[in-house]
DNA sequence: TCGTGTGAACGAATTCACAGCG
DNA sequence: CGCTGTGAATTCGTTCACACGA
């Protein structure tokens, strides 16, 4: 809306461009703040900066990678992640093959080499784009290593200490709930069935 | 547990297992049907067969992916998909470089032949891996070829018809939720901010 | 005795509806 | 007027707690 030059913008329209009701774009919006004027809405481009301050996109954060195979080259060449404030800055693996490769303006290091890299980098987030049997021992030297976050692509439940925030992307899953959402679609169209519920 | 040679599992071990009540597992589970014994809890290879026959997963789905770029073959390789049940059995591009490439068993083709692969291939899913800007003309593609399911990995949000399943993995919101859950426990460990949340 | 399945109780989240401000 | 911000009403989802079957 900023990039169109859209100045201001009601609940109605924030509610209609991203799927919720207006009455749940005001009640979330104000429990940050009073963003809004009576009678106008919302300043668009205001509003896009607190909720850029909220979410904590007000900085650049530092990114290491661990696992420089598909999954891990095909994040390190994702442009969305710079674009908005993530610069992968590190890339580790410990295949003897994969050490040593120049990608674009860094090199790819050993695992070994993580803790004294994320004191030097001042790394914040780590990714993890390995095998399903390492991602737990990769998870665990991250965050002895001093990151705040970490990133798990790997198709396995990690832990890591509360004090540092994790998520989980399991891509199966992804695929799997399509195929469920599928076959509720299908029972709905025969009548077979009641719950039935939209995904997005 | 199944692989381990566990028979049985009570909603309190699947509760541990995955990190809700065993209330929650007891309810979610009733809803689909009466899978436990009352005293012993539920027989794994039984839950598992119900569960995967609940997902959908009692069948192989034939998946086209749409988008031959790091992401695209990132998709290509990723094991999980294929031992999930989802075979990707056809790919399509529309850069002449990429056209006519081999990948495994399978040949590159232009996104022009969609309709009638899908037809040909019986295709169900499609996995949408291209720039943002083409996103929602694959879609449309897609949706028109016939496919009952798609999966997007585009930094867009798109639409298709009520119809066809939909869901959307944006890898960037994957960060910057991270990105807000450290700024929430950083708050908690100063005791500066209520209103922190588990992330997992 | 153990542990499910499930009403009833509870709590959380969403929606309603409108006072009040620009 | 138009549209936010927000208590109140309502709906939805989770947890409790226990009868009952294995």
């Amino acid at each position: 809306m900023e990039t169109e030059g859209q100045r201001t913008v009601s609940s109605q329209g924030l509610a209609h461009a991203s799927g919720v009701t207006s009455a749940q774009v005001r009640k979330d919006l104000s429990y940050f703040g009073n963003f809004g004027k009576r009678g106008l809405g919302y300043a668009v481009a205001r509003l896009r900066k607190e909720i850029r301050l909220i979410l904590g996109l007000n900085r650049r954060w530092r990114v290491a990678l661990v696992g420089a195979g598909n999954m891990g080259s095909a994040l390190f060449a994702y442009k969305e992640f710079r674009r908005q404030g993530f610069d992968i800055v590190a890339v580790f693996d410990v295949s003897a093959d994969r050490i040593g490769q120049k990608w674009r303006d860094l090199t790819v290091r050993h695992i070994d080499e993580l803790r004294a890299e994320t004191e030097r980098l001042g790394l914040d987030i780590g990714v993890i784009a390995v095998p399903a049997r390492s991602a737990q021992g990769v998870a665990d030297r991250l965050v002895a290593a001093g990151m705040r976050g970490v990133l798990n692509f790997a198709h396995r439940r990690i832990q890591v200490p509360p004090s540092v925030a994790l998520r989980t992307v399991n891509l199966s899953i992804e695929l799997e709930s399509l195929a469920f959402a599928i076959k509720a679609l299908g029972a709905k169209a025969t009548g077979a069935s009641r719950r039935t519920r939209a995904t997005a």
